[in-house]
DNA sequence: ACTGAAATCGCGTCAAC
DNA sequence: GTTGACGCGATTTCAGT
């Protein structure tokens, strides 16, 4: 799903919009110069191609109550490893893990989590992700400081 | 900039908004069963109390050439720690650093990495993160597969 | 004071050139 | 690739509760 490469308008267009999803067609068109149904149409193809994958807002975790976050790497027990995809499955089901991973290294997975404070933090590892089956260690990555937030993908690399 | 709590309508809103950013005002209305203005007038509150921090494109990194994404684990020298706040500059700086914490745990820093390929990753990781002054242990987790996508900030926990 | 109805204005969108 | 036209949505104002 993705015929032909990305010109170097495509890639204006791509970076506007990761910096500013709701901006009107025409604003966008002025942005990189193009006319509007110009813009219009690469747009809609970006979209189509699966290029853009969908918009969304960005929203403080704190005005929604979670004042935690910590990265959390996941070893599953050899004797497990048939039930992975189980497991993968009750990840996806957590609401509290935003993002999930396999990853190289240490650990089998690499969980992003969400929770209001740090004592939910604790519940939810020792009483949810501790008792999925299969799951042996869990060694979580408190987020302290936001050096870099959520930056765009780069267009020009 | 966080006065009151959110009620069920805008946790709606919010749900919504992070699913489909750019849905208009009218069907945003609609789906959380709202008039047009008062949809309008909530959603703008919650901009301008900065629980909308913005609004982006989701694009497929794949799509803009980075093949690779990894989680790259930093250590700073003990003897460096007066520098960290340069560090964090430099971090800041490198555009396929996408998102960077300090965290509790074995690492100081943990950063979101893309690269076009692995070869780019080793060579970003020694030319570069290894070059910054201070920077003394770099270890990386490459993604290999990813289970749960971005999940949207869960609303109602 | 807060809600919804209406009215205007600008944008999205398509078709024709 | 551009211009123009049409219809719909965004946004404000105002009147009613």
């Amino acid at each position: 799903m993705n015929g032909s490469e990305l010109d170097g308008l495509d890639r204006k267009i791509l970076a506007q919009l990761q910096a500013d999803g709701r901006a009107t067609n025409v604003e966008l068109a002025g942005r990189v110069h193009l006319s509007a149904p110009q813009c219009f149409r690469r747009v809609r193809a970006l979209e189509e191609r699966g290029v853009i994958q969908g918009y969304a807002a960005r929203v403080r975790p704190e005005s929604l109550g979670f004042g935690v976050m910590a990265y959390v790497g996941l070893t599953i027990a050899g004797e497990q490893f048939g039930r992975v995809r189980e497991i993968e499955a009750s990840i996806r089901a957590f609401p509290q893990i935003l993002e999930c991973h396999t990853v190289s290294g240490d650990h089998d997975y690499l969980l992003k989590v969400v929770t209001r404070d740090l004592k939910s933090l604790s519940q939810f590892l020792t009483d949810r992700l501790m008792q999925v089956r299969g799951v042996d260690d869990v060694r979580s990555m408190i987020c302290l400081e936001e050096i870099k937030p959520a930056a765009p993908l780069p267009v020009d690399l």
